[in-house]
RNA sequence: GUCCCCUUCGUCUAGUGGUUAGGACACCUGGUUUUCAUCCAGGCAACAGGAGUUCGACUCUCCUAGGGGACGCCA
């Protein structure tokens, strides 16, 4: 029990929850999951100046969309300053962290010295040995070790090693006596006792800062598993220009939270040639699949196939239930559900069901030119006629009763089904395409069905 | 610029020294279907390049190129 899997999902609530970063998440609570383990939500709401209660609130929202339960309560990183601050003391008590008072102008003016000379800019150290007092503008920074290397084994991508002389003294605290990311992130990760720290590769770089923090608390670092990242379908960095990156716009998109699980998880994690897993199965077999350590393009081609086979699996009624909560047209009664099951295998995104549902629900008010000129003759409309009076009489509205009367009527004239078929669905539905004409025709209701004829046959007259 | 990470079909990936390099999405062809979609069958398509190591490299090493990331008193 001692050595239980501690994961935590950290974000800053300066946006929305992105997609790169609820795949992150979502492999970090697998990875406590399926090791038995515990995953928290941290909020990094340090940076005052960005950080909002509605996008926390958004992330919190998200997740539970997406039904990835954290344990414990949300973590806020500023309920802990207190302990960042007695942690700093420690390090300064302990020589391993001094005052700084270095203007912003020299700290720029040094930057691009140093770029220009081709190195990498960072501080040059020059108040480490100076011993100064805490003062007004005084910043507090790290003793990082100027010998040596720090290495560690990533869970994703091996050994990493980087040297010291490539990291520089980190500010601790700044002038306004608040603490900095790095270092509230190691003493919040070793506050909730986090064993094992799952994020995004772009923390590469900071690790090593962090792991040297944790060692002059004399602390033992977690294990570490860096994440690649999500690229746009172009390859490139993921942004807003890639069209959506919030998980609630792929909510909006009518998405099902299932299909984003198993979509985002699949894309870097593998189980053989597997695609398709529930939740409970994500969780038993997480740990057995394989994490890719290179970065993979977005693909919402393949989101879609994913959401197609979920809404296939789905039970009727409560695909309802959902659609009626989403301003589709759809609402909860019978003639709805008779809709639903009838075009539900034409629709890949919630949002398709409006559009192929949107004749069942709507007055046809116009009519698919192209189809028109095509397909309606005078013969169409004679034939349509026929057709009318036809169903008027028909003794009842089932499909195969309206299949046979329109058999009829081919057979009277030797015409194929086409010619009849496809104007009546021109009629009933404006344009070509919908599901089987019969069934159309039957879940629309007689009524229904023998006004928009008549309207047809009086509009191509 | 410096450092770090990465590189198998267009995309997501399997593969861990000997394979006809497999699957999925997309695409194409054919079949089923009253149309479209579904569904079924088939097809196209990849080891970034160059040196090594080895009897033998997609698999190991090095170099190059390309992509991504980090270099804040942001997180």
């Amino acid at each position: 029990m001692e050595n239980k899997v501690k994961s935590r999902f950290a974000p800053s609530p300066t946006g929305v929850l992105h997609i790169g970063g609820a795949r992150t998440a979502l492999f970090a609570w697998l990875f406590a999951k399926s090791h038995q383990g515990e995953c928290f939500l941290r909020i990094e709401d340090t940076d005052l100046e960005r950080s909002k209660p509605e996008h926390t609130q958004a992330i919190i929202d998200g997740f539970s969309w997406m039904d990835i339960q954290f344990d414990d309560e949300v973590f806020y990183q500023s309920d802990n300053k207190e302990k960042h601050l007695t942690a700093v003391q420690q390090l300064i008590d302990s020589n391993q962290a001094y005052f700084c008072n270095c203007s912003s102008e020299r700290l720029d003016k040094l930057r691009t010295e140093q770029q220009k000379e081709g190195l990498k800019p960072k501080y040059d150290g020059k108040c480490r040995e100076l011993g100064l007092i805490e003062g007004s503008d005084t910043v507090v920074r790290f003793s990082n070790p100027q010998e040596g290397s720090v290495q560690f084994d990533d869970l994703v991508k091996g050994v990493i090693e980087i040297s010291n002389n490539e990291l520089d003294d980190l500010i601790l605290i700044r002038s306004n006596g608040s603490p900095t990311y790095n270092l509230c992130v190691v003493v919040d990760d070793m506050e909730m006792s986090i064993t094992h720290v799952i994020r995004g590769d772009d923390h590469i770089n900071n690790t090593p800062r962090q792991i040297n923090i944790f060692r002059a608390l004399q602390a033992k670092e977690p294990v570490y598993g860096h994440v690649p990242m999500i690229l746009g379908e172009d390859g490139k960095r993921l942004s807003k220009r890639h069209g959506a990156v919030g998980v609630s716009e792929y909510q909006q998109l009518g998405v099902l939270p299932e299909a984003l699980k198993n979509y985002l998880v699949r894309l870097g994690w593998s189980y053989g040639d597997q695609e398709l897993f529930d939740h409970e199965e994500l969780i038993s077999k997480f740990k057995e699949g394989n994490i890719n350590n290179s970065p993979s393009a977005f693909s919402i081609e393949k989101l879609s196939w994913f959401n197609k086979e979920y809404i296939s699996k789905v039970d009727s009624e409560l695909l309802l239930s959902q659609l009626s909560n989403m301003n589709s047209g759809f609402s909860e009664d019978e003639y709805s559900l008779s809709v639903l099951e009838l075009i539900r295998d034409r629709c890949s995104l919630m949002n398709d069901f409006s559009k192929e549902s949107e004749y069942f629900f709507n007055e046809v008010e116009d009519y698919d030119s192209k189809a028109v000129n095509k397909f309606i003759n005078e013969q169409a409309v004679n034939l349509l006629t026929e057709l009318l009076e036809e169903l008027k009489n028909i003794a009842s509205w089932k499909s195969h009763d309206i299949q046979l009367s329109i058999e009829q009527i081919l057979s009277k004239h030797e015409v194929g089904f086409g010619k009849i078929g496809l104007p009546l669905r021109i009629a009933l539905t404006g344009s070509t395409n919908s599901p089987s004409i019969d069934k159309t025709a039957e879940v629309l209701g007689r009524k229904v069905v023998i006004e928009r004829i008549d309207k047809a046959i009086k509009v191509f007259s």
